[in-house]
DNA sequence: CATTGACATGTCAGAAGTTACATGTCATTT
DNA sequence: AAATGACATGTAACTTCTGACATGTCAATG
């Protein structure tokens, strides 16, 4: 059992995964990526696949059957729920994430006025559409428990940023680049 | 001049920095990932360090003068302005940032009903101690716009996320756990 | 004059993440 | 029977990021 000094996160993410929906393949978990988690954590089926190997070498996982095609099946073990339940409940993120965005938003007074208005609209615009993307998902699951909190968070994320972006739009227009 | 093919951020905050306040040491640069920089991008001098030598080499700034202490001062290049402009306008930042918060947020109904209250109590203290924070950086700067909008959108943020919290425990509290 | 602490720059090993490459299975359609 | 496309798993090279180690300067304090 290796010990991690890393965040690890995508290990919780593929534990929680296995933990909710019960056992997986590779494949499947990647198609989870894709869709449920995607606008939560993101990972390709490269950092998949090796990470399962170790988690597998770990013990906090065990291939139960191989099905058709190769497919592993991977379920979670008892060691794996309690390193899962473990993190939930002892670990406080703490570091603000890297955020493009707003690193974008930082610079944009360097540009000239019309140019950062264009950043700002298109901006916006990435919102919006997130944001409709998000209700739609929301739509589907409306009652759902299970990743429901995360999901309104998101929504409540882009709403407040197409927000921000409007307010900071009418505010370059006002100030006409006076910054 | 290498040819990057990834995302290069880190190199855009630099140019930002050194495009806004003037020329400046990594020590200075450093300082400045700690304070202004901090809710938007974070970088330790081991990343800025071997960035800046890079970006040298790559034309993009330039050690204008070496001051006390073997401090090496660097000013921002035509070529480096340039990259800053192209990055500024031309790039669309889609990536949903990855978030331990919402990972969180995500498997918390996996918890028993008292252990995912304690989680979102948790989070909830830790969003209101950052819009605190926030808020006195504000009064600060005031009406600096360099940086302003970033800041504006981080206290937005803050908010939405105490305001998240607070309904979530409201919703679980409601609920029982029955999700 | 010795100690302390802020100033200042770097390297290194390892973890995490991205993109492209590589291989092969199975069911459906042409 | 061949081609297509979803299914399925992997590796390799490279970039990015973290934490620890390493070294030395200079000013103020005791």
């Amino acid at each position: 059992m290796r010990s991690y000094s890393g965040r690890m996160s995508l290990r919780i993410a593929l534990l929680g995964l296995l933990s909710a929906s019960g056992p997986a393949s590779g494949y499947d978990l990647t198609k989870k990526f894709e869709t449920s988690l995607a606008h939560v954590w993101q990972a390709g089926h490269s950092q998949i696949y090796p990470e399962l190997a170790k988690m597998a070498a770990d013990g906090l996982i065990t291939v139960e059957a191989e099905g058709a095609r190769g497919r592993k099946i991977y379920t979670i073990t008892p060691d794996g729920r309690d390193a899962l339940h473990r993190w939930l409940v002892g670990h406080s993120p703490s570091a603000v994430p890297r955020s493009e965005i707003a690193l974008q938003a930082f610079l944009a007074p360097l540009l000239e006025p019309e140019e950062a208005l264009a950043v700002l609209e298109r901006m916006k615009a990435t919102f919006e559409e997130r944001l409709r993307e998000l209700e739609r998902l929301g739509d589907l699951r409306s009652k759902k428990g299970y990743g429901k909190y995360a999901l309104d968070l998101g929504i409540r994320q882009a709403r407040m940023a197409v927000g921000w972006a409007t307010d900071s739009i009418a505010d370059l227009k006002a100030s006409g680049g006076a910054v």
